[in-house]
DNA sequence: GTCTATAAACCGATAGAC
DNA sequence: GTCTATCGGTTTATAGAC
């Protein structure tokens, strides 16, 4: 065993198809965001890349691994978002910031849109671990805060914590933004706030403590 | 102008025509909450009516106005459940109540899925007069209860009414419900009540009156 | 109106030269 | 790896006989 033969470093040509494939995913979680899944195409993918469709096949095999690649950055990023999250919050504030984190991306268009009842993308998640394992970190972390807010009566505790995990999850594709948008007559910012309340306080009026 | 001349009755075959698209509209119905649109096709649409494409064509021009068709006759139903809501009951629970129908036909197959931000379908629906008005109605109708319970305080008076409004249409296209199903851990009787209670109280502790 | 057959366009994926 | 060119399959929509 020669430690020289031994990978030092990632090497040039390494560094830059790593780059490369960033890019193509910057272009692919727009699209996503913009038409979904089944009406992004992979002509429009190459063309926005600015290289040739054979091009993007060298780099990802499909184009359900092209949505699993780009949905599977999205969860690196909500894990490092979580990380970040001021320690010294309670546990409900620190899900209200990662329901907002979702919501902002959502309205700026990175969000990518994945059918939630379909089998060829769904399929392709499943059958890509990376994709499964940031999930199973992604959803520990916030089950922990689930729980503790729940002990702390800052969440209910007759909802069970699955309802919590997904309706947190639901926030961050919710429909609604994209009518109030819409409508014109909200910023960006406004919009946030509003869903951001309605995930946690629902339509009713807050109790005054 | 001779009197038999006017229309009398709709005929046997308009009534038979009627009672066709009739029928390919339910199909189009659960094919779309299904499959969604883009994955739902013309072929698929005529086999489950039990009919040639070409005659589907005779009925409805695209595929878009297939879709907008299906709506429409949503919006009928719809209507028709609001109207048939009991006038006992507070403005809060009738929007209640509609809310859970939604929930309810979503959770059984019975609601289409649009995608939301889609030219081609969103503008088929703008171009179909017929939808637009049954629109109107139900958001009039609704924006009356919202208002009533704002100022009875049923609801929060801080949230724009346009905000409730949208959030009741978007929880019933909510996946949070398909995620339950998924899990199988709940009956469909739960994830009604489930989705419901989240809606309008939201993730945190109810307060004790 | 209903059918069979087909046109016309699009899309995912690949071949092969460089 | 990147390109041009193309295959093979699918889909919307239509033509034309009955």
């Amino acid at each position: 065993m020669n430690a020289a033969t031994a990978p030092k470093k990632p090497s040039f040509k390494q560094q830059q198809m790593q780059f490369r494939e960033n890019a193509i995913l910057d272009s692919v979680n727009r699209l996503l965001s913009q038409k979904g899944f089944d009406l992004m195409t992979m002509d429009e993918v190459a063309a926005d890349v600015g290289i040739a469709k054979a091009s993007l096949y060298k780099h990802f095999p499909s184009k359900e691994s092209l949505a699993a690649a780009s949905m599977t950055r999205l969860l690196d990023h909500s894990l490092a978002v979580v990380n970040q999250v001021p320690s010294h919050l309670s546990s409900k504030d620190k899900l209200k910031l990662v329901v907002r984190w979702g919501i902002t991306l959502h309205i700026q268009g990175e969000m990518p849109y994945l059918p939630s009842t379909r089998s060829s993308i769904q399929q392709a998640l499943l059958g890509h671990p990376p994709y499964i394992e940031r999930l199973q970190d992604l959803t520990t972390q916030l089950g922990e805060w689930i729980l503790d807010a729940q002990e702390k009566g800052q969440l209910s505790a007759a909802l069970p914590a699955e309802v919590i995990l997904y309706s947190i999850f639901a926030r961050a594709c919710d429909p609604m933004a994209d009518f109030l948008k819409m409508g014109g007559a909200f910023t960006d910012s406004d919009i946030i706030d509003l869903l951001v309340h309605t995930c946690f306080d629902g339509l009713t009026p807050l109790r005054v403590d």
